[in-house]
Order: structure tokens, then sequence, then C-alpha cells
RNA sequence: GCCCGCGUGGUGGAAUGGUAGACACAGGAGACUUAAAAUCUCCAGGCCUUAGUGCCGUGCCGGUUCGAGUCCGGCCGCGGGUACCA
């Protein structure tokens, strides 16, 4: 009956053997197939979801750390009577498959299966309780087919379109460069310095949704406040003043955007982008300005580099009339900081009260105006003076309102004023961009479209979906093989059967990500979703996931649920798909750099915490002795190989440790410095729970002394327990969980009590160690598998203290301290607090200033 | 640069504005043992030749409060994101 106890008595106990026991309850899980997920009225569901993996090809702790947190939220849901839904897939498509492929030959697919079936391996021992039926990779064409089939209906209704945007460009591998692949504004194969170029790419006009994805997020209560907040500002909403500055030449004005229109007065000059229109024309008519705007071009497309990189500027001669005053001039001056995709590409710049106004202001030799008073007073022109708009100003140089407002106001009236007199109007912009979604590059899902000469570009027919990606490829030269590829781009127009040209472009893997989620609730469907399967399981009800996709990933999804709801295939309901989400913090570790040698091409070469060692106070490569510069603390990343292997732990101690270990100590939303240390304590706890529970099992059922006690401190157990389980507070659950062992450990109630308390605990751990508690509910006459075992309910009557202890603080600070029965009067308490030998010492005679009792608390005598 | 976090003993961390350091790890002492392992018990923030229930202590400086690790302002350090890493 229980086997792992058989023919052997209590003083010749059984060892916990963490190996058999995982195997035998997960072919009983298997067997009873208790995490399938089928629709049914009779209880309510509850869908749980980790954010996927990318098929890196070894699971790391990180993701251990990820999918057990979701494991115990969706055992706990089990055990408290849901329908749970819990999936896995993988986020399949992405460039470190055509990395490898590059790197050590092969194909980016088959690279990708393997990885796949190697993860799947190693994430099966961890006893998750998946619905592996429903699995799938973003690769597969049956999905990427549906995402096919969804781009052709955003198509239709107006959510994609096409334009030109800039990428990094490799002058000398003549080829589309990831911002990642950029290395200090060189390629990272060629070290060629990159350039910004315009290519035509397809956009999903999320900015049309920029409002509504920015006023839901009041509702998204159970969102980080944080990710709320980052999504706020990346949606960056302003209210601002858009005019134009008439050109002194009678050209056509130039159109800025400004958000402290209250500035004006102190205009030094007009910045302009230079992918501006007059920069374009400019640089066609003028050498001096083409070599200016190519200089303006070097390096790459990201925020940060164009933010931080030297501010340069050239004053095109171009000059403009300040729209309060015709006779003041302004030059116009083509500046590399200014983007052409926020505002209007066009700016003032009011050098005193902007920062980087200023800089440049200052290494032009441009005017420094100021429009209000610094109140520090010292008139030193250092660096500009920024208050925020909440901030009341003095204004010496304004022109709207009061001289004295805040800058909020000063705008507003500055808005106004040029309203009322026609020279401009109040905009509201978002900061927003339309998501790009081309990119040149193989290993991702067609764009199912079709380039005719005579009909133009043509969407793809949906029978002819999915347009599967051709596995004749090669990835000796680089670029897209797509583009060379002698067959696959030549088709016939699905319009008028002429002779036409594939898409080559394939569709960012943000876009493969944006909807799984939907996806998993009727992963085989030959339409994107099953409405009848998305209405009864939409929405997510818990989303885990990383911080690191607190924005993008995030937002994108929260996009596409509502391009899916306008074309069918979303309920309404799911226009916001994930209810609740929590964002875990990541497993870091060292980085082990190589300080001796680089790689072939001059790359630095990292090593994993396994290949070395510590000695003689320094790090070396364990194999060659090379010595090793240890960067401290970084996020686990398959590229700097600081990834730790947890199937080390596994079979070593088994998952139920590993599963314990990643969730005990650190908080969940925090980041965890992984260490090598206290993973064998781990195992030593679960070995010590496993027997103090055998033991119990040998017990006769009588009664003990401690048998009252050990009940309270049951349900006490269970109320601290679950509510660390329901608020994410793991870390917390499971100190609660050390306390009560120890308290049934050393407990001398009889063996009816501590049998239960035994089972309770078995209980407790179960969304943690689930095999273990199978076994140890098992060894101790548990009905069927703990997993579908109802969680156990706390009796409020069992929690109740009689007294309290009530520290006494006295100025502040502890000195004393009194036990006084839990519901004792404010006023008796008081008086007990009073009488006390500390407080009449403190007091030496005089009546206190004050005392502050908080009842069940705190006693606080202010002498 | 900009946006968002985080900072508490040797270590991971606990603490609805109310006893700072729960619970663990590493460490120390002891019990058991021929011995080791395992197990069990106890100690453990810092300071002091006053060992008091004494003083100091939650990155630094200031503020609000009877009371601040927690709230506010300003610094410093670290991490995440920055639209083509996923």
């Amino acid at each position: 009956m229980h086997p792992a106890f058989s023919c052997k008595g209590p003083l010749k106990m059984s060892r916990y053997e963490a190996s058999q026991i995982e195997a035998k309850w997960q072919e009983a899980w298997e067997a009873a197939s208790t995490f399938e997920a089928k629709r049914t009225a009779d209880k309510p569901k509850y869908y749980v979801l980790e954010m996927f993996p990318y098929p890196s090809g070894k699971l790391h702790m990180g993701h251990v750390r990820n999918y057990t947190m979701g494991d115990v939220i969706a055992r706990y849901k089990l055990s408290t009577g849901h329908n749970v839904l819990h999936p896995m897939g993988f986020d399949a498509f992405g460039m470190p498959a055509e990395n490898a492929a590059m790197a050590i030959g092969g194909h980016p697919k088959e690279w990708t299966y393997n990885n796949i079936d190697t993860m799947v391996e190693q994430m099966k021992p961890l006893g998750l309780s998946l619905d592996w039926s429903r699995m799938f990779a973003t690769c597969d064409p049956e999905y990427y087919g549906q995402q096919q089939a969804l781009f052709l209906d955003f198509l239709e209704k107006g959510l994609v379109y096409r334009k030109n945007a800039v990428v990094n460009w490799d002058p000398v591998d003549m080829t589309v460069l990831a911002n990642e692949q950029v290395e200090g504004g060189r390629g990272w194969r060629s070290g060629a310095l990159v350039e910004r170029r315009e290519l035509t790419q397809w956009f999903f006009k999320i900015s049309d949704h920029s409002e509504e994805l920015l006023s839901a997020l009041d509702n998204l209560e159970n969102w980080p406040a944080k990710v709320r907040l980052m999504q706020e500002n990346w949606i960056g909403k302003s209210r601002g003043l858009q005019f134009g500055f008439e050109r002194v030449d009678g050209e056509e004005p130039i159109t800025v955007y400004t958000t402290r229109p209250d500035t004006l007065m102190g205009a030094s000059f007009v910045g302009i982008s230079p992918d501006h229109p007059i920069a374009k024309q400019l640089e066609s008519e003028s050498e001096e300005v083409a070599a200016f705007v190519a200089e303006c071009r070097k390096g790459g497309t990201t925020e940060e580099a164009i933010e931080t990189g030297e501010k340069l500027g050239m004053d095109t001669g171009i000059r403009v009339r300040h729209p309060l005053n015709p006779e003041w001039e302004l030059p116009v001056w083509i500046a590399n900081f200014i983007l052409m995709d926020y505002g209007t590409g066009a700016i003032f710049a009011c050098p005193a009260h902007d920062q980087r106004d200023f800089e440049f202001a200052t290494k032009y030799e441009l005017p420094i105006i100021p429009v209000f008073e610094d109140p520090a007073g010292t008139g030193d022109l250092s660096e500009a003076y920024v208050p925020t708009k909440a901030e009341k100003v003095k204004y010496v140089k304004g022109f709207a309102g009061d001289t004295e407002q805040t800058g909020e106001d000063g705008v507003n009236a500055a808005v106004d004023q040029a309203e009322a007199n026609g020279w401009g109007e109040g905009v509201t912009k978002y900061r927003l961009r339309d998501w790009g979604l081309s990119r040149q590059r193989y290993w991702g899902c067609p764009i199912p479209v079709v380039h005719c000469d005579d009909c133009g570009v043509v969407p793809e027919k949906k029978e002819n979906l999915p347009i599967e990606l051709p596995d004749d490829v090669s990835f000796d030269k680089p670029g897209n093989p797509l583009d060379r590829h002698p067959t696959w781009r030549n088709c016939s127009c699905p319009k008028c059967g002429k002779p036409a040209l594939r898409e080559t472009d394939t569709m960012d893997t943000f876009v493969d990500s944006s909807w799984y989620f939907a996806r998993f609730t009727a992963p085989r469907a030959d339409t994107p979703t099953d409405m009848a399967e998305a209405e009864y399981w939409m929405n997510v009800d818990q989303y885990i996931g990383g911080i690191e996709h607190a924005i993008l990933h995030l937002l994108y999804s929260r996009f596409f649920a509502r391009a899916m709801q306008i074309c069918g295939h979303l309920p309404e309901k799911s226009v916001e798909p994930f209810d609740a989400l929590f964002t875990q913090g990541m497993v870091t570790h060292a980085i082990y750099e190589n300080a001796e040698r680089k790689d072939e091409n001059g790359r630095t070469v990292y090593h994993y915490p396994a290949e070395v060692e510590e000695r003689d106070g320094g790090t070396f490569v364990k194999e060659t002795g090379e010595k090793i510069k240890v960067i401290p603390s970084a996020k686990m990343s398959k590229s700097k190989n600081n990834v730790v292997d947890p199937l080390a732990i596994i079979s070593a101690y088994g998952a139920d440790t590993a599963r314990w270990f990643v969730l005990s100590d650190s908080p969940p939303e925090r980041d965890v410095e992984w260490t090598a240390s206290g993973a064998e304590a781990a195992h030593k706890h679960l070995s010590r729970v496993y027997r103090i529970a055998a033991e119990a099992a040998t017990m006769d059922d009588g009664t003990g002394k401690d048998d009252d006690t050990l009940v309270r401190e049951t349900h006490k157990a269970i109320q601290d327990v679950t509510l660390g389980v329901e608020s994410f507070g793991f870390n917390a659950s499971i100190a609660k969980l050390y306390g009560f062992t120890n308290t049934l450990a050393k407990s001398k109630a009889g063996g009816a009590a501590k049998k239960q308390a035994a089972k309770v605990l078995a209980q407790l751990m179960s969304p943690m160690t689930p095999h273990l508690s199978e076994a140890i509910w098992e060894l101790l006459g548990g009905e069927g598998l703990i997993a579908n075992a109802p969680w156990p309910v706390a009796d409020e009557a069992m929690l109740v203290e009689d007294t309290v202890t009530l520290p006494i603080q006295i100025n502040g600070k502890r000195r004393a301290e009194i036990e006084v029965s839990k519901d004792l009067d404010k006023s008796e308490v008081e008086k007990i607090a009073l009488a006390h030998e500390a407080v009449q010492k403190a007091l030496d005679g005089n009546a206190p200033k004050k005392v502050i009792v908080v009842p069940g608390r705190i006693v606080n005598v202010v002498a």
C-alpha cells in the first residue's frame, strides 16, 4: 500500500528518494490526465500563463523560477475548485537561430526544433501542471499561417500600412542590422561604421489606439503600478502648441510643436531634424549640407544612441520670423538630436530652460534668453533652469497670463493667446509611434503579400495560406536568403495572375508573441481562434513574466487584442487580455569574461559558471588557467554564457528541491543573484519533512498533551500560507512552512493530531513540492491525489489569540512591554502602561504630554 | 540622455507608518557516535576594559510625524527598458 514505507519499521526509516517519488507521481498525473484542460460549466475557469520561452536550447534558472511560480498558482487554483488552463509553448522565431546557422552551420529550423525537444525534456522532470496537449511553437506553419490570416484581416480593416522608416545599415556587409548587432556604432561582424538608411516597411497603426491604450490602463487594477506608469510614459500624451514660423524668404512656413509655448519669448533658434523635408531638399542642393546630414546619419537608430551622442548642428542660412514679433529673426539649424518621428520634426529651442537646447546653444554660441526667474537668483549660466510644470515661476519675459503662475497655467495661457490671435493651435500628441513589423530576415513569419508590376501590393489569398518558408536556403552570405532564393520569390499575382514577386520581409517576432495567449484557448483551430473557446477561457486570469517586457510585449499584446476584436477573433471583453499581471524579478549571475584573449573575430569570450574556478583570490578558467574578469550580477543571458543549468540540481536533489529553492528566500518580484549554496539545505529540509511525516504515520491514533496547540498552529499555518500564495508572497509562505514544520517536529501532540497536521503540511506544500506532497499524502492514507484534494480552510475561531504583547515606547524608543488581553479597552491599556516602572521612571513624577495607544500594536508615551 | 525600479547583519531576506533583523544559508559551541556522515540542542547586527536592558544602526543628506526601512525632497550606487535581443 505504501511502497516507500513497506517492510520497514520506525527505527529503520525509509529515506526520501526524490528520483523514485518524482517519476512515480508524474506518471500518476499523466495517467489521470490531471492537468488537461476541458471546457466545463460546473467549475469556474482559471487561465494562468507564464510568458513562453525562446528555445535557446537550455533551460535556465530564470525559466525554472518563472514556471514554478505559475505552477504554484495553477495547482493552488486547482485545489480551490477551478477548471485550470495552464499551457506552454515556444516563441520560436528570431535571430539566434540564424546566428547559429551562420556560426556553426545547419538550418535554423533544425536548430530550433532540436532545442524545443531538449527544453521540453528539461521541463518535464520539473513536474509542472501543464496541459502539454496544447503545446505549439510559433514557427509551426499551423501557427504562423493563422498569423498570416490575421495580418490579412488587419490589412482589410486598415490596421496595417506601408511607409518609409530608418534601419541600421552595414555598408560593408550590405545588410540591415538589429540594434543588438550594433556595438559602439559599428556592425558586429564587419566592424564598419553603421549608417541610418530608409526602407519601405510595414507598420501596425498602433498610434490610432494611443488614447485608448492609455485610458484603459486605469482599469488594470491587478497590474503592477510601475508597469502602468511605464506604459503611460511610453505612450507619452502631451498637450502643446502647434504653429508656423514664417520664413523670411517667403517659402512655406516651418511648423513646430512645443509642450512649452510659455517659453516662446526665450526662443533662440529653430531646429529641424536631418530627416526633415527642408533638410532633405537642402541636401540635394548643397554639398556642405549633404556632408553634414551624412555625418548625422552615422551611428545606430536607437533612442539611446541619438540622445547620448554628441550634439551636432549646422546653420541652414534660412531665417524665420518670431510669431510675436515680426522684426525678430531666428536662424534655422539642422540638429541631429531632433527626431522626425515625434511632433513635426521641427522645434523652437529655449536654451535658458531646456538642458539639451542649452548645451547646443553653448556649443554653437547661440543666445540664451531667460523667460522666468531662477529663484536661486545667481545668474549662473552653467546650466539650464528647468522647473517642473507644476511649479510656480515668475515670468520675466512672458507673453500670456500672469507674471507669476505655474508652468502649466503659463502653457494654457500661451495656447489660448495663440488661438485667440490665430497664429497657432493647441494640439494633443502622443510619443507612441506606429509599430514597424518588417524584418529583413529569413527566420520569421513571411508577410503574406505579393508585389505585382500591374496591381502593386496585393494581399495573398487566404486559401493559399500558410505561405511557408522554403527549407532550401543558405546562410553563407550576409543578408536575407529569401531575397536570393531562386524560386520562392517568384509567384503569380493573386489578383491578375501575371508573374509577380513575393514579399521577402518577415514579421517582427513580437507579432508572434502578441496573440499566442489567445491561440492557446484553441491551438488546433483552423481559424486564428475559436470564438466559443475564446469566450470560455479568455481572459488570462494571471499572467506572469519578466519586468523586461513591461512595455513592448505587453503594449503590443494589448493592441493586438483590440485589433483581433475588431476583426472578430476575440470577444469584446478581451480587449484587455490580461486581468492580472505579475512581473517576477530576474535570476542574475556574475558574468565571467576572459581577460586574456578574444575570439578570432576580436570579440569578447565569455565562460559558463561551471567552466571557472576561484582560487588564490582570483577567478580562472579551469582548463586553461586563463584569468577571468568577473562582472557582477547581470541578467542571465545566453550570449553572455552566465547561465546555471538547473538540471544539475534536479539530478542531484530532485525537482521538488529545485522548486522549493527558487521560491524560498527571495521575494518573487525581486531579482535574485544565483548562488549554488542553499540547494543542499533545501533538500535537507524536504528530507526532514518526509521523515517527520513518516514518523507521524507510524504513530497510534491517540491523544497527547499538545493536541490543542498543534491544532491551533495548524490553522494559523493554513491562514498564513494561503495568504502568501494568494499575494505572490511565496517566500513568506515558505518561511511559515519552516516554522510550522519546526512546531510539528517538536510537538508532544498525539498521533491523530500529528497525522492531521502532517497531512495539512503536505497540502500546504503541494503547490511548491507536488511530488513530495503526493508521497506524504499516500503515506498518511489521504484519499486520491493530493493535486485534486480540496485546499484546507482555516477555522477563524482557531486564529483568535487571547492575549497580546504590546511594546511601550517612550518618546519613540522601545523601553518595555506589557501583556494584555486582546480586547482590553484603550484607556485600560493606557493605565497599565503608565503604571509600568520604566514609564514612571521616565516621567519622573510629571504628567505625560501625550499617550498614543494603537490597539493590538503599540503604546507610545511622550514624556 | 530619458522613463521605471531597487539599496536592511558575513549572505538571501522579514517587517498594513507601530518591538528592525522573522524564516533560512554560511559560521561557532555542544549532544549522540570508536570515528565520520546524518540528526538533535544552543549561540549569533555593531560598539564598550561602565555589559547596562546602555549607546549606535535599514546607501548618503535633509524633512513630515507621538513614531519612518516604510511617506516627501535632494544626492550616490546598482538593475530593467529605450521601439530590429527575446
